[in-house]
DNA sequence: ATGACGATGCACT
DNA sequence: GTGCATCGTCATG
């Protein structure tokens, strides 16, 4: 069993949920994500290639890593049938590493580790050095899920343009989501 | 419980 | 100069 990263970026932020993301051996299970389009106004691939969504426009698969707000880091898994699409991963259920996350993220609450985008880059140590890696090699580790999860829907946060697409995904009932679902 | 706000850096217009 | 795919803290109901 093993990740098709060429489909549509919709149908991938689901297939991700209940897929475990490490890096360095840290990290968890995925219980929330985002997707987002290359025709997508919400998106960083809108406006076309530029110095910093080049990722979005390489090969399917590779970590694609910007700054946001100065001072927290957001991971993607760039996919889909044609370029421009990726996955933002928005929470994980902590299982591996948690006394390193507790660290970094100066944290005891299990909860509160990895319920964000930011949150969770910090917690496995993400930032612009694995921007464009893949993520199905070292230091990261992709695996997919065993079993579905059961789906929440609901759109996306935090963002202005096409506000009400319902792209947002997470695992139902996770006390591990960054928010609650509608 | 929900809402406002400031921190802080850089890509893009 | 503007605007963020955020987070933590403080305030108010």
């Amino acid at each position: 069993m093993s990740f098709d990263f060429t489909q549509t970026p919709e149908a991938f932020a689901q297939a991700l949920l209940g897929a475990t993301l490490t890096v360095e051996g840290v990290g968890g299970v995925i219980v929330e994500t985002e997707a987002y389009d290359r025709d997508d106004p919400a998106s960083h691939a809108f406006p076309g290639p530029t110095a910093r969504n080049a990722v979005m426009f390489g090969p399917p698969g590779h970590a694609y890593v910007y700054r946001i707000y100065g001072m927290h880091y957001c991971v993607n898994v760039v996919c889909g049938p044609r370029l421009g699409g990726a996955v933002l991963i928005r929470a994980l259920r902590p299982t591996e590493g948690l006394a390193v996350m507790r660290r970094r993220r100066g944290l005891e609450d299990e909860r509160a580790l990895c319920s964000g985008p930011g949150k969770l880059c910090q917690a496995l140590a993400v930032d612009m050095v694995q921007n464009g890696l893949l993520l199905t090699a070292p230091p990261f580790r992709l695996t997919p899920a065993t079993e579905t999860p059961p789906i929440a829907v609901g759109p996306r946060i935090g963002i202005t343009k096409a506000a009400e697409r319902p792209w947002r995904f997470g695992w139902a009932g996770s006390p591990y989501l960054s928010r609650r679902f509608p």
